[in-house]
DNA sequence: TACCGTGATGTTACCAAGTCACATCACTTT
DNA sequence: AAAGTGATGTGACTTGGTAACATCACGGTA
């Protein structure tokens, strides 16, 4: 017999989340968690994550990579618009059907509190400043390149919302065009 | 002679930009800025600010309020655009000259700091969203409304950033113009 | 078989952020 | 003169987060 069951991570993430949902992120501590998890302990929940909000935030720096990839590998001849377009394809295609649930309750948690909103903020920051540093690779100018960063983002986010509120069985790639449709239709009647 | 010296809370803020600039932000502790500020105490720290983070942001609320303002009092006739443009206006007039100074330090300060690059996306954030929910009560649709809000925010912002870095006499108003005048021309040539 | 290094974990002790209940005391009001 | 108010201090506490050191199954290697 192994002495440690697998997927410490894996198992600290679920009962974040459980644990946050049942009783709210401020009532949970860090002990709690890792007890939760399997009878860990504090010191190898703060192996796994740097602090108590990155439990439900880990690994998103893939979605910059992601994106920026997407934006590296467009054609010669893609507008900044069709390189974000690229970006948040990629980068929604990327989430299975299963991550939906996830999501849902993720979101809800989140909505109840104020310091992972933050951190919530952050994450989006970043993955917009991947991509408009990709952009910015690609010869786009710094202006440009925040602007379509910026609707990139905005209408990930946005299509994330949509796809965990709605029951209907769309795919998030789906939502995130639609999102994006939207968001330059609405650009255009700025002006 | 009066028990407390007046105006604590001022001498909490000068004390804590002080040692963020000499330490470093994490270095410094809540009880040294409070006992520079004049042989105060945690405690007393505390029930002026929220957090650690606060006491370099406090009192931004306001900046959401004059903006929001300058919206509801704009004509009839006007765009969500140029409503944006108005409180852009209203936001920068807010600022007077020596407010430089305090915002130069405070940026480098900041620049240092992931935590309190956190709570400064937040605090734009609760700007952005405030301008939007004014919009929207103007009778904007709410993408329009965000959208254009974003423009408002993202030309504060950069405009703050010019200001405090350039050396040369002008307003911060005159920086807001003019970073606006550039987002909304970059926003015509994205398409 | 015996030994050794490695990796994920636990233990203990510690610091600093943030909270809370209660005390103090100048100044104001009655 | 007594009572009340408001900003502060005190001390004790919880918890997030760090660091040094110990443990022990496993996988090799001699």
């Amino acid at each position: 017999m192994a002495r440690w069951e697998p997927n410490a991570r894996e198992r600290l993430v679920r009962a974040a989340i459980e644990l946050f949902a049942e009783q709210g992120y401020e009532a949970t501590t860090v002990n709690e968690i890792a007890e939760r998890a399997g009878g860990l302990t504090k010191t190898t929940f703060f192996r796994h994550f740097t602090d108590k909000r990155e439990v439900l935030f880990a690994g998103q720096e893939i979605h910059g990579r992601i994106a920026a990839e997407a934006i590296a590998g467009a054609p010669e001849s893609a507008t900044p618009l069709e390189m974000a377009g690229l970006a948040l394809d990629g980068l929604a295609s990327s989430f299975t059907k299963d991550r939906r649930d996830i999501g849902r309750r993720l979101r809800a948690v989140i909505a109840n509190s104020a310091e992972l909103q933050e951190r919530s903020a952050s994450k989006r920051a970043a993955l917009s400043d991947a991509m408009a540093q990709a952009l910015r690779t690609r010869g786009v100018s710094d202006l440009i390149a925040d602007l379509a960063a910026e609707l990139g983002a905005r209408a990930f986010y946005g299509a994330f919302d949509r796809w965990t509120s709605s029951a209907d069985p769309r795919t998030l790639v789906e939502y995130a065009r639609e999102v994006f449709g939207e968001l330059k239709t609405a650009v255009s009647a700025l002006e």
